[in-house]
DNA sequence: ATCATAGTCGTCTGGCTGACGATAAACAGC
DNA sequence: GCTGTTTATCGTCAGCCAGACGACTATGAT
């Protein structure tokens, strides 16, 4: 038979799923959408779309981010324009025959990052995408919280990778707005480890590993008390030694 | 538009690729196939295939990794058993538009790592698979060593896969026999990282990293010198703290 | 003025790593 | 048997780093 002969291979739908997470009041959210229609119509799933005929499966992610949240992707070669940035990575492909009901679907889910927005927005209708505590899906009781189709799977994995990547990256300043201070990425990864760090030995740390952070002169009083110095993300993307997530 | 609707949504085939690792003689090499027919006829290329209708992802991969090498999967569940077991685990997925001229086809590549095996087979014929130095694809010079389609890519990525994974996890011992030596395992890790290791500060680590290494009470020669001590690999998945790969 | 809040700098101690000396147990060759 | 070679294994020591925590600073609120 023919390479090119489309009998002899099966025929596949391919999507793109986001697992969208953001720090809101000290808690690590993910975004997510109402179904409008069936299968598992009015429940809560992951924003995601079909991949077009010719398109590739990044822009297509990127693509779905824009029209959900309205946030572009932060590309590291257009450095400095990250003005409403996010950080998007391929997280992991999810091909059960089971997944969907309808028909054959292979779904290659994204992580995004982003700092905390206005509000959501899904074609205007704010009814129907919001951001939840991840804790919400991540409950072990089952149905309370599910997600449709195999959602809360992949975003109980999108979770786990930000939390390891944390660890070893600086990808902990995507939470966070253009300028921060120490105490606000603290926050972030209070939130997203779901811990309390010393805030004397964290900034020991970040302040001590160089190309992490740049201070950009400014300070700021954004918590109260004392101002704290203003930072940008450094040209570091890897942390040597890395960051030590707390046991237990 | 229904979602049911064939029209509404493009066509994918889907293939799995696999980048098989193993450790042979003090060089870490990968398993390529030599493409029969066209496009890139005569090339060296991942070995591969399509999914199947009904067919989970990773049964794809396993199916063909025991097409290609006969190596099955060693599933963490089915403990013990690992006769001729490898570690498979999904890398990622490659969809750009072009990276297939005959159609669009998405690629789930998934790393697989083996003990050293006594010779490749691929339905018989010696000529069309065998194992080579993965530096020879990772050149920079372009053409030369280049496999067919994007494969110099996923096999890099699968190989700093493996590089990194090698140092928070205890998946060097996939490369290992069921039973093996310090000194075995730590030329594993020299291989794989490309570097020389103290002995005697490995011996350490590895032995006093609780979970990793189980005696198995047995001894052996087969590297000539003082009899070595064989082990097992423990329960512990996870290294904490991590192997440290030496700088530059 | 006093308190509360948050940020920043220091000190100390224990654990771990890298460098490297020393010993142990096999084999090969004389 | 003795010696040299090879590999494994144990020990020592200094330096770095993280956790625990004291102290001080700079703002706003009462």
């Amino acid at each position: 038979m023919s390479p090119y002969d489309p009998s002899a291979y099966p025929s596949f739908a391919v999507t793109v799923d986001l697992v969208v997470l953001t720090v809101r009041r000290h808690s690590l959210c993910a975004l997510t959408v109402r179904r409008g229609e069936p299968p598992f119509q009015g429940r809560w799933a992951l924003p995601g779309g079909f991949v077009k005929a010719d398109e590739d499966l990044a822009a297509a992610a990127a693509r779905e981010l824009v029209e959900e949240t309205g946030l572009c992707v932060h590309d590291p070669a257009a450095s400095e324009a990250q003005g409403n940035g996010a950080h998007l990575e391929q997280l992991a492909t999810y091909g059960d025959p089971q997944r969907d009901p309808r028909m054959r679907v292979v779904s290659v889910a994204h992580l995004a990052l982003a700092p905390d927005l206005p509000a959501p927005r899904a074609g205007g209708d704010a009814n129907s995408a919001r951001w939840s505590p991840v804790e919400t899906f991540l409950g072990k009781d089952g149905d309370q919280g599910a997600l449709a189709f195999d959602h809360s799977k992949i975003l109980e994995d999108g979770v786990e990778r930000a939390r390891s990547k944390i660890e070893y990256s600086s990808l902990a300043t995507a939470f966070c707005t253009p300028e921060f201070t120490v105490g606000e990425l603290r926050r972030v990864y209070e939130a997203v480890w779901g811990v309390a760090l010393d805030p004397r030995n964290f900034h020991r740390k970040v302040t001590g590993t160089p190309g992490f952070l740049v201070p950009t002169g400014g300070t700021t009083t954004r918590q109260g008390g004392r101002p704290a110095q203003l930072f940008r993300a450094g040209g570091a993307t890897l942390l040597n030694p890395p960051m030590l997530r707390p046991e237990v």
